[in-house]
DNA sequence: TAGCCCACGTA
DNA sequence: CGTACGTGGGCTAA
């Protein structure tokens, strides 16, 4: 039997819900003229009325405890002994809520001297037997047990409480570790304090998955308790007797006599008239429509004509429109907005299941389902080049993507063009957006809701507050910002959503012989190191480092900290120097490998089923203009060490490819640089196409650029790289390891024959100062309300933030031109190659067979071409089986 | 458990 | 006392 086809039983524990909805819902809010509170009665049903309309469970059971006692109070009497008194204002709410589920003819059921969990792991398993997809709803952890293939687990989570996590057994792997039926030899050992059962004292979630991973169970850990070292085993063994009594606790009883077959949980129609007395008296009208009206929809007596659902605050409330009728209004609402319409996509899983679009006046959804022919008129208009607003557009595009539709007319992305207002303390949502411009709060439908209510109010909502917040938004948008937005960053979303949505191919194995290697290479070296101090100490500890160096070993003071001294990779270097120890160079490469196969290990984790690796590209990251990388961030894998490299040599290409190509700008900050300073002597070493650090070398050496030794060059580099960052002479001389008064006089030289750059640094600054905000050459701004604080060391961060700003946005600017041009080109002329990542100077291609060499020219020459500055930009490529192999 | 700090990878 | 990021472990406050 297929899953579609098999019956679905539904069952829920009551009690763990109403009480975490009693503890989401503000009490005071929900309670009726004479004084009843109904706060987890209305969370519960809330969330309850979701998921029958989402699940469109077959059967349906809701489990209750009677009291806080069952037998396993009787076997442990501490058991929940630490649970306070339950709130007065919960008591007396329970048994209203099973009138409630009485009224709508949902079976409530009770087992004496049984908790509800018991009831639940009964039931889930009659369900998995006799055939039915059990869908198990609790609070509670230890359900997780019941998790299987045709058992899933629906757990609110943490934080929100307002989404119910879906815990098959691969959520359940990926989120512990371990199996389901694993679970409760976990929480065995690390104890579960709100059930007053403690653990083994120092196990916690990972140590106890590593053991149970290690010796296969909680039975085979306790028979080789002996072999466990440290303070841990000790406890181990000291403590075993917790975990049998936890494990013997929480094993949750699955064969109760319930007195009934599952036949009689069987789904009925809701008893109108008494639902009607029900949610009157508890006074819950939106409660009430949203339960009669899915009543209607399963086939119960058709209710009286139900009032409209409460619009929004001052939105439209949105009408759900096919066909002709849609076509209809999509032209009239697009001639009201020559601008755009707002659009707003709901997605789930990352695909389409909603649309909201909005007009000033009038707000429409749509339940968009792939294969519905309905809904062709707004197919044909999201496709079309008809202007459209969206606010955070980026994921939207995705899920547009992922849904088989076509996407076309970015007119305007508000969280664009508000972050371009304001790039430092950005605005991360149409919440904030609206809260910033429009002095407004978006209505969320019920932001305490367990399940948020799913009748198309959301999105069509949020397309109308998109609309109307791009107005304020761009009116605070400059004319040089309006055209960065324009011209850069709204053609970049769509490519960035190509990117992200392609990946790129990482090699599993690869990964997995470096960890083994890192690996054992680091518990050598941790061996070793532990051998020179004769203890074993956490070695990525800062604090217990701190204890071995500065009291054990009696080596001098580093740098301070704020809660301490320094242990980093310089400070370790000069006590090295001070006081050489084999302990301080175990530490050091224990560090480098630790470090290595932590990234490798998250690289491994984030391969998917087709063996490429996606990350999120934040467009809205960076307040300079730079794009960031993140889950996981591919911007900030190893370049420089050999073992680093290893790591490129694991990224390739798909095997409908044939290579990767990857370009980049060569030192496009010192040639923009060049640009603004206007710097005849900067402007001269680029366009004399020699070595730049050489060329420059030179002429401050006042040696011929043959005589510029390796030493003199790395001087030279650092100094013209530090100068964009606002470095100092002190800042020089230590990372050249230098004295100052060399670095100063390095510097002396340098702006002796490069004066106007130091012109052009100063003028920066001093510009910022008046304006408030630097800007790039296309017009990007940055404000800097610092410069002109009272306090130096804020003053001073600002005055180096201020004069970077320019060099690093406008490099940022160029990239992302070049990009979207690229991408352009790419489709045009129907080439199969595609760009796959950026990371801020450089762009990674994957490269179709026979396209080589015209996409290195057409790569070179939109990269080459991005801008029109004093000095040319020049672009290196190269190409390889790999990313390590494409380096050049 | 949330959030800070430290350390370190990239440009 | 050099800019811009993201990640992860340790640690601590709640």
């Amino acid at each position: 039997m297929s899953d579609a086809a098999k019956p679905t039983l539904l069952v829920v524990d009551g009690h763990s819900l109403a009480f975490r909805a009693f503890y989401a819902l503000p009490v005071d809010s929900f309670q009726t003229r004479d004084g009843q509170h109904t706060n987890a009665i209305h969370g519960f049903l809330s969330m309850f009325l979701n998921l029958l309309r989402n699940e469109k469970p077959t059967h349906v059971a809701v489990a209750f405890d009677i009291s806080r006692h069952s037998f396993r109070t009787r076997e442990y009497a501490e058991y929940k002994g630490t649970r306070g008194e339950t709130p007065s204002e919960f008591i007396g709410q329970v048994p209203l809520l099973m009138e409630a589920l009485a009224a709508m003819n949902v079976r409530t059921l009770q087992k004496e001297d049984y908790e509800a969990d018991d009831i639940l792991a009964t039931l889930a398993k009659r369900g998995d037997t006799e055939g039915y997809q059990v869908l198990v709803v609790s609070g509670d952890r230890d359900t997780i047990q019941l998790v299987n293939d045709d058992v899933t687990l629906l757990y609110p989570s943490v934080q929100g409480v307002s989404q119910l996590k879906r815990y098959d057994p691969a959520a359940v792997m990926e989120r512990y570790g371990v199996r389901p039926e694993q679970y409760p030899e976990i929480a065995a050992l690390v104890g579960e304090t709100s059930d007053n059962l403690p653990g083994i004292n120092k196990v916690g979630e990972k140590t106890a998955v590593k053991w149970i991973n290690q010796f296969g169970g909680l039975e085979e850990i306790l028979e080789h308790a002996d072999e466990i070292k440290g303070v841990v085993g000790q406890n181990l063994r000291d403590q075993k007797e917790n975990a049998i009594r936890n494990r013997r606790l929480n094993r949750l009883v699955n064969d109760l006599d319930l007195g009934l077959a599952l036949d009689e949980l069987e789904a009925q129609p809701l008893d109108e008239a008494a639902v009607r007395d029900v949610f009157g008296r508890l006074e819950f009208k939106s409660l009430l429509d949203r339960v009669l009206k899915l009543g209607a929809e399963q086939g119960a007596t058709p209710a009286a004509p139900a009032p409209e659902a409460e619009p929004a605050p001052s939105a439209p409330a949105p009408r759900e429109i096919l066909d002709e009728e849609l076509a209809g209004w999509l032209v009239r609402a697009q001639a009201a907005e020559p601008a755009g319409l707002g659009l707003s996509i709901q997605r789930q899983g990352g695909q389409v299941v909603g649309v909201g679009i909005a007009s000033h006046a009038e707000t429409v959804f749509l339940a968009w389902q792939p294969g519905r022919t309905d809904y062709a008129p707004f197919e044909a208009w999201l496709a079309s080049d008809a202007p459209k607003i969206l606010a955070d557009a980026k994921p939207q595009l995705e899920a547009i993507a992922r849904s088989g539709l076509a996407f076309d007319g970015l007119a305007l992305d508000p969280l664009l063009a508000a972050w371009l207002v304001r790039p430092n303390l950005t605005e991360k949502s149409l919440g904030d957006l609206v809260d910033r411009y429009l002095d407004e709060t978006l209505p969320t439908g019920d932001p305490n809701l367990l399940v948020p209510i799913d009748d198309g109010s959301g999105p069509a909502t949020d397309a109308w507050f998109t609309l109307r917040v791009a107005v304020p938004v761009l009116n605070a948008l400059s004319d040089g910002g309006r055209r960065v937005l324009a011209d850069i960053e709204l053609p970049l979303v769509g490519v960035l959503a190509a990117m992200e949505l392609r990946g790129v191919a990482v090699a599993h194995p690869e990964l997995a012989t470096l960890s083994d290697e890192l690996a054992t290479e680091s518990a050598r070296l941790a061996g070793e190191a532990f051998a020179e101090i004769g203890r074993e100490v956490n070695l990525g500890s800062p604090k217990q480092l701190q204890e071995v160096l500065f009291d054990q070993l009696g080596m001098p003071k580093t740098r301070a900290t704020k809660t301490g001294f320094s242990t980093d990779a310089s400070a370790l270097a000069d006590l090295q120097e001070s006081n050489p120890h084999p302990f301080l160079g175990l530490l050091l490469q224990h560090r480098d490998a630790t470090k290595l196969r932590q990234m490798v290990e998250t690289l491994d984790k984030a391969i998917g089923a087709d063996g490429r690796v996606r990350t999120s590209y934040g467009q809205i990251g960076a307040a300079t203009g730079r794009m960031s990388s993140n889950d996981p961030n591919l911007q900030n894998i190893p370049v420089r060490t050999e073992d680093g490299r290893r790591i490129r040599h694991a990224f390739g290409h798909g095997p409908e490819f044939a290579e990767l190509l990857t370009a980049d700008y060569s030192q496009i900050e010192m040639r923009i640089m060049a640009h603004l300073s206007e710097d005849p002597g900067l402007i001269e070493a680029f366009n004399a196409g020699e070595d730049l650090h050489r060329f420059v070398g030179a002429r401050i050496f006042g040696v011929s650029p043959e005589e510029v030794t390796p030493n003199m060059r790395t001087k030279v580099k650092a100094m013209s790289y530090g100068l964009a960052y606002g470095l100092s002479a002190f800042g020089l001389s230590k990372q050249l390891r230098i004295e100052q008064s060399e670095a100063k006089q390095l510097m002396t030289d340098y702006f002796a024959r490069f004066g106007s750059v130091r012109d052009y640094l100063r003028g920066v600054v001093e510009q910022a100062k008046i304006d408030g905000y630097t800007e790039t050459i296309f017009g990007r701004r940055r404000p800097f309300p610092d410069l002109a604080s009272p306090n130096r060391v804020l003053r001073d961060n600002a005055q180096r933030a201020a004069l970077n700003s320019p060099i690093q946005g406008s490099a940022a600017d160029i990239i992302k031109i070049a990009m979207s041009a690229i991408e352009r080109d790419l489709r045009d002329r129907g080439l199969a190659s595609r760009m796959l990542l950026q990371v801020h100077d450089e762009l990674i291609f994957e490269v179709a067979a026979g396209e080589g060499d015209e996409l290195e020219t057409l790569v070179r020459e939109r990269m080459g071409g991005a801008a029109d500055l004093l000095v040319p930009l020049e672009v290196s490529v190269g190409r390889g089986p790999n990313w390590d192999a494409a380096a050049h």
